[in-house]
DNA sequence: TGTACATCAGTGAACGCGCGTTCACTGATGTAC
DNA sequence: TGTACATCAGTGAACGCGCGTTCACTGATGTAC
């Protein structure tokens, strides 16, 4: 009764680390799951898992992979979209929050991640997050945002940005996806931080004019 | 051969609790945790766990309302040593950061929390990182330090001091407590992150002097 | 194009183990009179 | 002060269950000639 044997390469693959974010997307931590309990809510069979990872931290490690790509197509939807600098910080933080919550698992495994148990996918993370402020920081470079900031100020200021950012997600979390109300509230104050942060940047090495 | 019955009152309680601490310290995560792995760290019978709390989640309850404690001990600190306020940042984040070693496994949990499976500990955390930024705002506007922010305003910047700082402790996740070059880079850049909000906090409301 | 074979990704049965939880017990401490 | 009793916090045995992992298997796909 039940179809059998391979029908796409890598569906189950997918499905496994689609059914691990199913589970983080219901409240579930990523260091709680086992693997029976994730082939099963991917309907496969358990040994099937070992034909596509080693053990948990194996998929998780995959997952902050992917993890990258989504976070480089939302930068790239945010250069396309932002294109007069005085709303760049509405419209970015707009498109982290839509994009946070259209892909809303991934970024809570995200947060949980930073703290999570394995070493190497904290080192993850933390390497996108860099790698995310680097770019940051190329992009205001490019819109002579930060003229008469130094390279090591204009990188403090991004991680700063990035982490603020990131901290919402926290709010993200304690909030449904479906109350709007809620979920507009967190942009707006993020967008607030990000304010703050800029107004501090532009008077850096400047604080009494 | 083994010593048993009532020895103090809550003797055994905090066993567990610290068996849990010990454990995070070790690099588990408390969302990952049993109540037989938790017996055995504490050197208590399993039945025993029942005697103190209702499940894992309820003893992360009461671990989060001895964080409470310990940020209250560092608030006092802080206010008791921070007395000139030009080294006001220096002072408390050294502060922070000695507090951070010195109860490493507790900042472990609270940073694990924010993320973790438990609404009811990441609400617990949120609320004490509440209180804190809100403490942080009177003593603000005590010195004096704040007085051209509207109370909103101060809140939010408030709210970004603590949050920074708090994200800080993913850092300090990342490095040995030993090695103490790494821990003073970290030190180091959470100053910076502070200087540059309270920084934009002057200017704010007044960004083009 | 056809055939032979290697590889790959799925399956189901089976293992031993550790888990959470229950139970009846025991003896020390606290309380009433 | 002494006695009787309730309560509390510990114990060890036992349960059934789900876990991670292994194994031998099967059939579809890819490759060589």
């Amino acid at each position: 009764m039940s179809e059998r044997k391979r029908r796409k390469p890598g569906e189950t693959r997918d499905k496994l680390m689609s059914a691990v974010l199913t589970l983080v997307g219901k409240g579930r931590h990523f260091a709680s799951l086992g693997i029976r309990e994730v082939t099963r809510q991917a309907g496969v069979v358990p040994t099937s898992f070992y034909r596509h990872f080693r053990n948990m931290d194996d998929l998780g490690l995959q997952l902050v992979d992917e993890l990258g790509l989504v976070l480089r197509r939302m930068m790239r939807e945010a250069r396309e979209n932002v294109l007069q600098a005085d709303k760049l910080i509405e419209e970015s933080v707009g498109i982290f929050v839509s994009h946070a919550q259209a892909n809303r698992s991934f970024f809570l495994f995200m947060a949980q991640g930073l703290a999570g148990e394995s070493r190497a996918i904290q080192d993850g993370i933390r390497s996108e997050m860099r790698y995310f402020a680097s770019e940051l920081a190329n992009d205001l470079r490019r819109l002579k945002m930060a003229d008469h900031l130094s390279d090591g100020d204009l990188d403090m200021t991004c991680d700063l940005v990035v982490r603020s950012v990131a901290f919402s997600l926290t709010d993200l979390i304690g909030v449904s996806a479906e109350d709007e109300y809620q979920v507009e509230q967190i942009r707006k104050r993020t967008c607030r931080f990000l304010q703050l942060i800029f107004v501090g940047a532009a008077h850096w090495n400047n604080p009494q004019p």
